[in-house]
RNA sequence: CGGAGAGUAGCGCAGUUGGCAGCGCGCACGGUUUGGGACCGUGAGGUCCCGGGUUCAAAUCCCGGCUCUCCGACCA
């Protein structure tokens, strides 16, 4: 891609009021602009981000039977009013048609999921089915704030499992935690399973997946021998004490943000829309559900929460727009020619590559937005470099540089599908 | 929804006692520069958030509303 094409170039000045370092960086590099408070649109770096943890997640989901569909946004009313969230959930966006019909915005989808299923599960022998979707959701928080951290609109990967029993189900769970693990090690976070309460239509415990910064909104406490971790929400003990667990270590309280969550919904949604299938002995059973939920969006603002530093973003190679940051300095016809060689070099080999081409911009200001916009590598072609046809490398999170010939270069950044 | 702050050019902001609408960046054109956000010149660009009111005169004062940010409450 040639940064001189690109829509949604960087702005030097921060956003007006915007403290939040996910959203002032993400604003400021072209990632994402902000429609309405809780609303950003994604722009084309910002949804190559998107999208590549996206594919983290739908590649950890099929690996443990997860099946991807996509449901309508848009929901009748009736499915809501059915398990009674229409009167309860005061998050849920309610919509009047022309015609005076009444619909709902989806907040979340077992409204929609479980009716889906009753018409295409007939045997018990079906289950367990998981199934999942990554879509946007809306909810109408009072107050949006944080950035992409939390929205009235958002990207969220949703799965729900069927299960004929209460253990196939915690088995099913076993495996979507080491799934969700995996998802966040790739997206170079690391998670601790946390403890906490079941929400509106759960009084069983459900685990959320924390990632520790300054700008979530939960507060945890944390073994630091054992993995043993709890929202404070439902905490029984406080800082200091001693691990219930493994009665070795002490609890440390933190500010953690909700990446993940899980939540055992037992029978009440299959008994709402009366899903129900016969055992091999004839009985007649209604379903235990899971469901599983990741803020896509909110990953990646979690990511950039993590990883900056004053000049900007530090993407992890697994999710960086681009793999590396090409950056033509001087104007010598030479320098214009070997670069562009080595643009379309890399290209031809399926590197991804971001080509800041602009002739008129300064080497200072080329350095500047590739500091803010994050891509794990920056290769600079210049008069120094030319001569010997040398391209300068340097790793954005390290000062070192260091010149190696094009042939190195390719061999370097080439995907080992392609080695 | 309670508390606090803000809304003026595309973006960031200044605007004193009520008296001609300003600055920086960006943008367009010309020129000089070229390894860490260079410089000179010229130019375009405005519903001063919206609606009332006070006044000879309102970006500025008063009333009402909207939007944004932060804190809290809320938050499957």
């Amino acid at each position: 891609m040639r940064y001189s094409k690109l829509f949604g170039q960087t702005k030097k000045s921060s956003p007006a009021g915007e403290v939040t370092v996910n959203a002032n960086l993400l604003i400021r590099a072209g990632y994402v602009n902000k429609l309405m408070a809780g609303c950003y649109s994604y722009l084309p770096l910002g949804l190559r981000v998107l999208r590549k943890i996206e594919n983290i997640i739908r590649k950890e989901m099929n690996a443990i039977g997860g099946q991807e569909l996509f449901l309508p946004a848009l929901h009748p009313a009736e499915n809501w009013q059915k398990t009674g969230a229409w009167e309860t959930v005061d998050v849920l966006f309610k919509i009047k048609s022309r015609t005076g019909r009444s619909y709902a915005l989806g907040q979340s989808h077992e409204e929609i999921i479980t009716p889906l299923v009753k018409e295409y599960l007939d045997s018990y022998q079906e289950l367990p089915l998981f199934v999942y979707q990554i879509q946007e959701k809306f909810r109408d928080e009072l107050r949006a704030k944080s950035g992409i951290l939390r929205g009235r609109e958002f990207g969220m990967k949703d799965m729900y499992s069927f299960h004929l029993n209460q253990g196939d189900f915690e088995n099913f769970y076993e495996k979507a935690k080491e799934a969700y693990l995996k998802v966040y090690q790739q997206c170079a976070l690391k998670a601790k399973v946390t403890e906490a309460s079941g929400g509106a239509f759960s009084q069983k415990i459900s685990y959320e997946f924390m990632v520790l910064t300054d700008a979530g909104e939960d507060d945890i406490l944390y073994c630091q021998k054992c993995n043993y971790c709890i929202n404070v929400e439902i905490a029984e003990f406080s800082q200091g004490t001693k691990c219930p667990k493994c009665r070795r270590g002490v609890l440390k309280k933190a500010r953690a943000s909700e990446v993940g969550n899980v939540f055992d919904l037992g029978r009440k949604y299959t008994r709402d829309f009366d899903l129900y299938v016969y055992n091999k002995n004839g009985e007649k059973i209604y379903p235990i559900m899971g469901c599983y939920g990741i803020g896509t969006t909110r990953l990646m603002g979690v990511i950039v929460e993590k990883f900056h530093d004053e000049r900007g973003i530090i993407w992890p190679e697994s999710v960086a727009p681009f793999k590396v940051h090409l950056l033509t300095i001087g104007r010598s016809k030479a320098v214009w020619q070997f670069s562009e060689k080595v643009y379309c070099a890399l290209v031809e080999k399926g590197i991804e590559v971001l080509f800041d081409d602009r002739r008129k911009t300064s080497a200072g200001e080329k350095f500047a937005d590739a500091d803010l916009i994050g891509i794990p590598y920056r290769l600079v072609v210049s008069d120094k470099t030319v001569n010997n046809r040398q391209i300068e490398i340097k790793k954005r999170n390290q000062t070192k540089t260091s010149l190696v010939l094009l042939a190195d270069c390719l061999e370097k950044f080439a995907s080992p599908a392609l080695k």
